[in-house]
RNA sequence: CGAGGUGUAGCGCAGUUUGGUAGCGCGUUUGGUUCGGGACCAAAAGGUCGCAGGUUCAAAUCCUGUCACCUCGACCA
């Protein structure tokens, strides 16, 4: 078993401790998951990002059904009038709204939003929909674009639309409300952690952080391999706020006239980004075989050699049927190494050679693109050894993503301490709970609070800025 | 919105200072030889130099305006 030789692979992507932006771009871009399009901060996410994004839906959604939720569509304009309904709402989003203020040659009476969220339609249809206590919950999600006009884009980390899903949930009582967004952002930490790899820190948003309009929210937040944080999902609990500005109203058990208690929570396609800025590496991207669109890529070698075609469509057949994502790449233009270089690039966790040298042993060369290490293979089995070797690469790559996590945590009980974190990774530390101590420390390092952790085991008993007695642990990055 | 940068072949760039036939590399097409870490030979195709005006015998090059995109900040998933 040996590791490739780095100076073997051509390098045309920029080194990640050189400029990990200018990485992040080339990777995405010559990795051909996403490219520019012809519209200003807004994204074209090519076949292969987009089976990514497929991937990530499915798992989602698969585990939004379990849990009793439904899927609908809403429409993608929102009356002026709608979107002013929630004070707070509006005012978080008014900055970075996009208006449609005509209609073919007319110009319309009353502008329309193109959605920068759904909470108004959402409960503007529910208020409509809901009568009795019989009548709820309603656990509704759906798939969709949004559109935020944002003043700087990058590709699926900000970008003026972009993809994601938006759960909205209504309950009868404050603590089923609660328990259902507890339970999304645990159904977010499983997808993130164990199908895309990726560690996250689960907690509640500082007042300053949490969502417009929201009586709580809660985030998952990743470390990339710069150190910066990235919110990778959020998870909100209303309380009655929307349902008041709305007026969604039932009659409950005891025959009163209530409020109902509401949720929301969304992930995007910023979880690409994530995938990408967790595990690439020199090489490209490497993608978790859970969410790799394809996980198994033969490569013949001297295909015209005997046997080399005839070994590669037998295997390539008996993998498919044992429910591997299995490519065969059959292009006869390209020479092998090519196509090595290639799909390290694209991150596809194992390669199998097969050439006359293989076919004549029995066995297949197989590289696995987490440890970039090349080992035969026998051919014999294949359908029964990949699935276990596929699962070793799925637990090695979040394993390395999380001691690279766990090393990029520093302890913070003074403001120098927590300068110098957040220059490598995150702070963790204690806070007062002041919004000031937030605004002093965004001021001087440029950080913001990620969020409190649920596990609220203190590191010391006083503010990290002001001093004064501690009364959370709080995790502060500077954040994408 | 502030500061910087870039627009020349599908992609990456040179040429602009000092105006004078539109260039290079990669890719593409065709034929052949190759194939165990980005193969080689030969031939070929491909351009209103971002856009608009101006100066000039002559503009990719100088002047004026304009548009787009990128990067970094402040705002956000």
């Amino acid at each position: 078993m040996a590791k490739t030789d780095e100076k073997k692979f051509v390098q045309h992507i920029t080194p990640r401790n050189e400029d990990f932006s200018q990485w992040y771009t080339d990777v995405i871009l010559q990795s051909e998951l996403v490219d520019y399009a012809p519209v200003r901060g807004c994204m074209v996410v090519r076949p292969y990002g987009y089976a990514i994004w497929e991937r990530i839906q499915q798992e989602m959604d698969s585990r939004f059904k379990a849990t009793g939720h439904q899927n609908v569509y809403m429409p993608m304009l929102i009356p002026e009038s709608l979107l002013l309904k929630e004070a707070e709402h509006v005012e978080g989003f008014a900055p970075e709204v996009a208006w449609v203020t005509q209609g073919g040659n007319e110009k319309l009476q009353e502008r329309l939003a193109i959605r920068p969220t759904s909470e108004t339609i959402f409960c503007a249809m529910y208020s409509k929909w809901v009568g009795s206590w019989r009548d709820l919950p309603m656990k509704y999600n759906q798939w969709c674009s949004v559109m935020r006009w944002e003043k700087s884009t990058r590709p699926f980390l900000r970008t003026s639309e972009f993809l994601w899903q938006e759960g909205h949930t209504i309950h009868e009582t404050a603590e089923e409300a609660q328990q259902e967004t507890m339970q999304m952002l645990e159904v977010y930490r499983e997808v993130a952690e164990e199908v895309l790899g990726v560690p996250v820190i689960c907690g509640r948003k500082s007042d300053k952080e949490k969502f417009a309009g929201a009586q709580a929210t809660y985030s998952m937040e990743a470390m990339m391999q710069d150190g910066k944080a990235l919110q990778a999902g959020t998870s909100h609990n209303f309380g009655t706020n929307f349902a008041e500005a709305f007026n969604i109203q039932f009659l409950s058990r005891e025959g009163k006239l209530e409020y109902v208690h509401e949720t929301s929570w969304g992930t995007t396609t910023r979880l690409i980004g994530a995938i990408v800025m967790t595990h690439g590496d020199e090489r490209g991207l490497r993608l978790p075989p859970r969410v790799a669109p394809i996980q198994v890529v033969i490569v013949p070698v001297a295909a015209h050699k005997g046997g080399v075609t005839e070994v590669c469509d037998r295997v390539f057949t008996e993998l498919k049927a044992a429910g591997l994502r299995v490519k065969l790449d059959d292009r006869d233009t390209l020479s092998p190494g090519y196509k090595f270089n290639d799909w390290e690039l694209k991150g596809v966790p194992v390669r199998l050679e097969i050439g006359p040298r293989d076919v004549e042993n029995g066995v297949a060369t197989v590289f696995r693109r987490d440890t970039c290490e090349k080992s035969p293979l026998p051919l014999d089995g294949l359908a029964q050894s990949l699935p276990a070797l596929l699962d070793a690469i799925q637990a090695e790559l979040f394993a390395q993503a999380k001691n690279y996590r766990d090393a990029h945590v520093t302890v913070a009980t003074d403001l120098a301490q927590l300068g110098a974190a957040v220059e490598t990774g995150f702070a963790k530390t204690m806070w007062c709970g002041d919004p000031a101590c937030e605004n002093a420390i965004k001021e001087q390092f440029g950080a913001t609070s990620r969020n409190m952790p649920f596990d609220q085991t203190p590191v010391s008993d006083h503010c990290v800025c002001c001093g004064k007695p501690a009364q959370k642990l709080i995790y502060f990055a500077k954040a994408y």
